[in-house]
DNA sequence: ATATTTTTTGCTACCGGTAGCAAACGTGCA
DNA sequence: TGCACGTTTGCTACCGGTAGCAAAAAATAT
């Protein structure tokens, strides 16, 4: 059966289409007796507004687009909880966007611009600056934002966790815990900028001790990833020359990484090795890991990401502070 | 800058708009030499079709709604990357929408109706039935599917994991491993529907050994709820009283279960009391865990669904046979 | 060269709403 | 009773595409 459209149901109740309209449009001129009339016609026929007819007029989707690509981090299921959420509270409506190797950022901004969605999130996903810049896909398009991890874009604001304070965080904790020989597990390694907490890590060390930072890399953003490279690391250096410390960009690097550290090597943590991670993932919580880890502020970021969409707060890129988790792994 | 529309190109390029809109339909009756020129045209203003524009046309959105609203659950990260990934594969976007206490299923169904998707997928929510049966949503509506869960409801198929079946695997290897004082834990206990695991499990026991299920039941689908049953059950009864293997309802409840039971009551898992999940979900395999678990054929069912939502397939009910995966913990 | 067929192009009508103007209506007041 | 005024209703035009028919142009046959 057909669904009903506003003209059917005006010939039900005996007036124009206008007047139907007016009756599903809050605070239009009406009056009680005819907006009864249609509501029941309305109700008769099963009618509901058209919400692509309503877009296509008003030139406004209440789509936001988000994009992510990294399904292996257990953080990002609250997160997405949370941005869903609080979207659906706002009356908008969240297209996910899987980005892969069959799907790539250049598909997923093609498609969600044609769409005519409100906004744009990266959240969290991975992109070279030069994929966004050389498309020039601003022009009229959705406003971009890129939600959990920074970016350089000229006109792509982000909201994220500040990386210089967590990492300074992180670093004064672990010097005051006596740790002096300190590691660092990235994740996939081809991006520039997402490279910040290393980076940061890196320089820390420095400052504080001189001493270099031994890095090490997993293949993606994966407990499994983090457990190959920690595997790698463990094997191949002897006990004695080993770091004492392994900072991991992501939690699920931390636990892979935790994992190989005890189960393969038989090593305490952190007695014989101290882990950290980042992210404050719903395991690091359990005695199973106790993992020391960063959380980020993801109800500020989320609030702040909605406001910029809405336009109630300037769109430029802001910074929150997040709050160190100490448990037992450091 | 406001968009450019094909009536823009068609001026631009000295044709009708028609024959822009032939230009980007493949197959379209057109010379090459007016395509060219077209296409030239539409580079040049950065023009794209509007596919809401389309939509409202074809009557047909290549969008799915997918309803989630168990986001506590690991597994569920995995499963919607295949299902978004999938969908994209054939042309179809997500609508991911979060039900909970502020946006219930009524709010979701009849969002998505008025947006004109092509299916609305309930993946793994719980919901009553009632819910469904009463709002008549399905006239000339979009179809529904209810996926990774069971559902008896009139014109909805469900695309399940074979649950009799499952039970019945796992319920052997308990018997095999000698336990004989089986305990099962759900989630949260309000959904008739939801307890087919519970019931099936209930019913191995009784026919096999003539023994009663112990029942507990968690406030949600988490982790920490899952704690909570456990630690409820063994503070109240003293070990020789105590069941020699609990089933948890999902993995969540198994990982906050097996967490409490060691270290809270300093329990050897699987020697003093073993544990089985269900999902296999990441943290399951870490030796961290071990968790003995049961896991469903995601790809089986997502390919299931989709062929479903684009008729490839009969709509009708359709369960797949998992796979019990066995490590230490039972 | 003309007639016929096929391909290409342009056209009207439509999808189901919105915006904002103009006519119709009802009411209060002179 | 007539006029001014505010409210309600209906109207045209539009959002940016699609469907399918008719006219024009190009290709082929006679």
């Amino acid at each position: 059966m057909k669904r009903a459209t506003a003209q059917n149901v005006a010939m039900e109740a005996g007036v124009s289409k206008w007047t139907v309209i007016r009756a599903f449009t809050p605070g239009a001129s009406i009056t009680e007796a005819s907006k009864a009339k249609v509501l029941e016609a309305a109700e008769r026929l099963n009618y509901r507004p058209n919400l692509l007819a309503r877009s296509l007029a008003t030139n406004s989707t209440h789509q936001v687009a988000v994009l992510v690509d990294d399904f292996a981090n257990p953080h990002k299921l609250p997160f997405l909880e949370k941005l869903t959420a609080s979207l659906q509270a706002e009356g908008l409506v969240t297209m996910l966007i899987n980005i892969n190797q069959h799907y790539n950022h250049v598909h997923a901004i093609l498609n969600a611009d044609q769409r005519q969605v409100d906004a744009i999130v990266l959240f969290g996903t991975a992109f070279r600056d030069e994929m966004l810049t050389d498309h020039k896909l601003g022009r009229g398009g959705p406003p971009m934002f890129v939600l959990a991890r920074d970016s350089q874009i000229e006109g792509v604001p982000a909201i994220s966790c500040d990386a210089v304070v967590a990492i300074a965080e992180i670093g004064k904790h672990l010097l005051e815990r006596g740790y002096r020989r300190p590691g660092f597990m990235a994740g996939a390694r081809t991006l520039s900028t997402a490279l910040g907490r290393r980076r940061n890590f890196k320089e820390f060390w420095r400052t504080a001790l001189g001493v270099e930072l031994v890095e090490m890399s997993a293949e993606r953003y994966s407990a499994e990833a983090g457990a190959q490279a920690a595997r790698d690391y463990l094997s191949k250096v002897a006990p004695d020359d080993r770091i004492d410390v392994l900072m991991c960009e992501n939690d699920a690097l931390a636990f892979g990484a935790m994992d190989v550290a005890r189960s393969e090597f038989g090593l305490r943590v952190p007695d014989d090795l101290a882990i950290v991670g980042f992210d404050n993932a719903a395991p690091a919580a359990s005695p199973a890991y106790g993992l020391t880890t960063y959380e980020q502020p993801t109800d500020q970021m989320v609030k702040a990401a909605i406001d910029m969409i809405l336009e109630r707060a300037p769109r430029e890129t802001v910074n929150f502070k997040g709050e160190l988790v100490v448990r037992d792994s450091a």
